[in-house]
DNA sequence: TAGCCTCGAGTTCA
DNA sequence: CTCGAGGCTA
C-alpha cells in the first residue's frame, strides 16, 4: 500500500467518525464524546486536508464553510412548486376542512384515510436537494416557483448532513423543511448583537431568515441555525406512500423531521392534538405558530386537488397570535388612489412581537361599526400573520364614558368635496383630488409598475404641491432646474430622479397597463390583456363584446377597460407620454393554438365551417385542407368524408366537435 | 342563486 | 394580510 492511499483511508475514517458524532450531537442531541474530543478529530482532519488538498472532497465536514461572499443570490426553480398552506384559525375552520376532504374523497369512492398532524415551526421554508445521496443545493421557498439559491449558507447548518445515511442508492431526494433558530440561541444571538452595538432581531423567525440571507456564508456559519424537515419534493429511487413514511425516511437518512407527529382517523382526535400542542407550546425549543394537518396517503392528494395557491389536502391550524392591549388615540381618514376613504386607527405605541405598533387599518366603516370602536377605547391588537397590525376587539369594561364615537367624514379630508357612499366604502369622486393624483403617481412609479426609483410618496407629494405634476405625463417633462427649487433636492439627487424617469421610457406592455391604474385591472388582468392583444392600440380598438369574451372578464371589468381607453383625458395623457419618447414594448400575443394544424371533416353542428376556421386562426392555429402527418387535430363532424378514413390510417389525433369547442373555450 | 375562487386595493414596520 | 366584490360553476 502506498503512502497516498494510506492517508486517503485515514481521512475517510476521520470523516465518517465526525459525521457520526455530528449526527449524535446535532440530530439526536445525544453526544457520544466530549466537545474537546470532537474538536481534536476535526483538527486532525483539517491538518491532513491542508497537507493533501487534492484529497478534499465537497462533502467533507470541513467544507461546510468555504464559499466566498457573493453579491446576490442566484435563483433556483423548484421542480415541484412549493405551495403555501391555507390557514384555519379556529376549531370550526378545521372541522370545515375535514368535511371538504371527507366529501371529495367520498365522491371518489374513498372512505378510509388518515390524517398526520405535526407542529408548524416558525422559520423559513427551504428545499434541500441531494443527488446520489450528496448535498447538492438548497433554495428558499421564494414565490413557490422560484426561490433563492442558499446552497452555501444552508451548508453551514451543522444538523444537515452533507451525505445522507443510506445503504441503498438515492439518485435524487429533495427535502423540504424549515430553517430555524432555537429560542435559547436566539436570545444569545441578540445579546451578542446588542453588545456589539448592532440591531437586534425582532423574533426568532426574523433571526433565522436574516442569518440565512447573509451574503457572506461565514456569518451564517456563526449563527446557530437548525433545520427540521416537514416533507419531500421530487424523489427518485425510493417509493414513499405516506407523509408519515416520508418523515420516518428523512429521519433515517440523518435529518431531523417534525416531531411529535401523530396519525389520526378522526378529526376530533386531531383537535385534541391541536390543543395539546398549543398547551405545551412553550416547552418546544423552537417557536411554533400552529399545527399542520395533512392527509397521510399521497395517492389521495391529487384526488382532493389544490387551488392556485394552496393544496386542499392540508391545512395549518394556527394558534392565536400574541396580543397586546393599548389605547386608541384617534382615527384618521386616508384617501387612496381610487378615492376610497379608509379609516386608520392611531394607537398608543405598543410593543408586540419585536416591533412597536402605532397604527392599524380599520378597512372600512362597516368594520368600525362592527367593532363598535370609540376614540379613547382600550383595544386588543395583534399582528395578523405576525406582520400586519390588526384590531381584534374593544375592551368595553374599561370604558369610563369619556370615549367619543368615530364619525364618518362627509367631505373628502383632502380636497373637501362631498363623498359618495358606495357599498361599505366612502369615495371621493372629484377627478382632480390631489390625494387621488398622489396615489396615481405613486402607483405609476412603483416597483412593480414603471419602477421609477426615488419617486416615493414623499417626493410625489412635494412635486404636486409645487404644481410640477398635474398628471403622470408631467413626469416626463420634468427638468433638473424644476427640482432644485424643492426642499431636499440638490444637484445630484435631482439628476438621479430625472435619470430614473428617463430609464422608464422603455417599458413592457404588462407593466405599462398595470401602471395606468385602470380600475379593476391589476397585474393579473394586465397580463391577460397584454397576451390577448399585444399592443395598446389593439386594446384601444377592442370592442366591448371582444373584452367580454375574455375568460374572467365580466361586465364590470370589460366596461372599465373599454371606458378607460375612450376617455379623452386618459388618451391625452398617454399621447403626451409617447411624445416625450415613452415606448411601450409590444408583446407576442399568446395564441393558445399557436401553430397547431387543424383539419375539418364532416358537418359541424354548432357553427359553419368558415366560422370555425376563423376562430382557429384567431387563436393562432393553422387550417389544413388535406390529410397529412403535419395535421395535429382532425375535427370530426357528422357524416365525415374520405379524409376521416385517411386520417385514421395515418393514426392522426381525431377529436370530436365537443372537444374542439372546449379547446376554443380554453384558448380565450 | 348560493358558494367557491380569485383579483384588486389598501396596509405596517424595519 | 385582509377585506369586498366580480365572475364562474354547480
Amino acid at each position: 500500500m502506498n503512502k497516498f492511499s494510506d492517508v486517503s483511508l485515514r481521512i475517510e475514517k476521520l470523516r465518517e467518525k465526525i459525521l457520526y458524532h455530528n449526527y449524535r450531537y446535532y440530530v439526536l442531541n445525544d453526544p457520544a464524546i466530549s466537545d474537546e474530543e470532537y474538536d481534536a478529530l476535526y483538527r486532525q482532519l483539517e491538518e491532513l486536508e491542508q497537507r493533501y488538498p487534492e484529497l478534499i472532497t465537497p462533502d467533507s465536514p470541513t467544507q461546510r464553510v468555504g464559499a466566498p461572499p457573493i453579491k446576490e443570490f442566484a435563483h433556483i426553480r423548484h421542480t415541484i412548486p412549493m405551495l403555501s398552506l391555507k390557514d384555519a384559525r379556529s376549531e370550526d375552520e378545521i372541522r370545515d376542512f375535514d368535511e371538504k376532504v371527507r366529501k371529495s374523497l367520498y365522491d371518489a369512492g374513498i372512505r378510509d384515510f388518515e390524517y398526520v398532524v405535526e407542529p408548524k415551526f416558525d422559520g423559513l421554508s427551504c428545499e434541500i436537494t441531494y443527488v446520489d445521496g450528496m448535498y447538492a443545493s438548497a433554495s428558499t421557498r421564494g414565490d413557490g416557483t422560484v426561490g433563492e439559491d442558499v446552497t452555501a449558507n444552508v451548508k453551514t447548518i451543522k444538523s444537515i448532513p452533507l451525505r445522507l445515511l443510506s445503504d441503498k442508492p438515492l439518485p435524487l431526494v429533495q427535502i423540504r423543511g424549515e430553517v430555524l433558530i432555537g429560542k435559547d440561541d436566539f436570545e444569545r444571538l441578540n445579546e451578542e448583537l446588542s453588545q456589539k452595538g448592532l440591531k437586534k432581531f425582532a423574533n426568532p423567525r426574523n433571526a433565522a431568515s436574516g442569518s440565512l440571507k447573509q451574503l457572506n456564508s461565514r456569518i451564517t456559519a456563526r449563527r446557530k441555525l437548525d433545520f427540521v424537515a416537514w416533507g419531500i419534493g421530487d424523489i427518485k429511487g425510493v417509493t414513499i406512500r405516506t407523509q408519515k413514511q416520508a418523515l420516518d425516511y428523512i429521519e433515517s437518512w440523518g435529518i431531523k423531521a417534525s416531531r411529535p407527529r401523530e396519525v389520526f382517523k378522526d378529526i376530533e382526535a386531531v383537535l385534541g392534538f391541536y390543543h395539546q400542542v398549543e398547551k405545551g407550546r412553550e416547552k418546544f425549543r423552537y417557536e411554533l405558530d400552529g399545527i399542520v394537518i395533512k392527509v397521510n396517503e399521497f395517492s389521495f392528494w391529487p384526488v382532493i386537488g389544490e387551488t392556485s395557491k394552496t393544496p386542499k389536502y392540508m391545512i395549518a391550524g394556527k394558534f392565536s397570535p400574541q396580543r397586546a392591549v393599548t389605547e386608541l388615540k384617534d382615527v384618521v381618514f386616508q384617501v387612496g388612489r381610487t378615492g376610497i376613504v379608509t379609516p386608520v386607527a392611531i394607537l398608543e405605541p405598543v410593543f408586540l412581537r419585536g416591533v412597536v405598533v402605532s397604527r392599524s387599518t380599520l378597512h372600512n366603516f362597516d368594520e368600525v361599526k362592527r367593532l363598535d370602536i370609540r376614540i379613547g377605547d382600550s383595544v386588543v391588537v395583534q399582528r395578523a400573520g405576525d406582520v400586519i397590525p390588526e384590531i381584534v376587539s374593544v375592551v368595553k369594561e374599561k370604558r369610563n364614558g369619556s370615549e367619543r364615537p368615530v364619525v364618518p367624514p362627509v367631505k373628502c379630508p383632502v380636497c373637501g368635496s362631498a363623498l359618495v357612499v358606495e357599498n361599505v366604502y366612502l369615495r371621493c369622486v372629484n377627478m382632480s383630488c390631489p390625494a387621488k393624483l398622489e396615489g396615481a403617481v405613486v402607483h405609476f412609479a412603483s416597483r412593480r409598475a414603471m419602477n421609477i426609483e426615488g419617486l416615493g410618496p414623499g417626493v410625489v407629494q412635494k412635486l404636486i404641491k409645487k404644481g410640477l405634476i398635474k398628471d403622470v405625463s408631467d413626469l416626463y417633462y420634468l427638468k433638473q432646474g424644476d427640482l432644485l427649487s424643492i426642499e431636499g433636492f440638490a444637484e445630484k439627487s435631482a439628476e438621479n430622479l430625472i435619470n430614473a424617469v428617463q430609464n422608464s421610457k422603455h417599458i413592457n406592455l404588462v407593466r405599462f397597463l398595470y401602471a395606468l391604474g385602470i380600475p379593476n385591472v391589476g397585474e393579473y388582468n394586465a397580463r391577460i390583456l397584454a397576451e390577448r392583444f399585444g399592443s395598446i392600440s389593439a386594446i384601444k380598438n377592442a370592442g366591448l363584446d371582444e373584452l367580454l369574451s375574455i375568460k374572467g372578464f365580466g361586465p364590470e371589468i370589460a366596461k372599465s377597460v373599454f371606458e378607460f381607453f375612450r376617455d379623452s383625458k386618459n388618451n391625452y395623457v398617454m399621447n403626451r407620454m409617447y411624445k416625450a419618447g415613452l415606448r411601450v414594448e409590444e408583446v407576442q400575443t399568446k395564441k393558445y393554438l399557436d401553430g397547431k394544424v387543424f383539419l375539418f371533416t364532416g358537418t359541424l353542428s354548432s357553427m359553419k365551417r368558415n366560422m370555425a376556421k376563423e376562430l382557429v386562426e384567431a387563436a393562432g392555429g393553422i387550417i389544413a385542407n388535406s390529410v397529412s402527418r403535419k395535421v395535429d387535430y382532425v375535427v370530426l363532424g357528422s357524416e365525415p368524408g374520405s379524409k376521416y378514413d385517411r386520417a385514421k390510417k395515418l393514426g392522426l389525433n381525431i377529436i370530436s366537435e365537443e372537444e374542439f369547442l372546449k379547446m376554443l373555450e380554453r384558448s380565450k
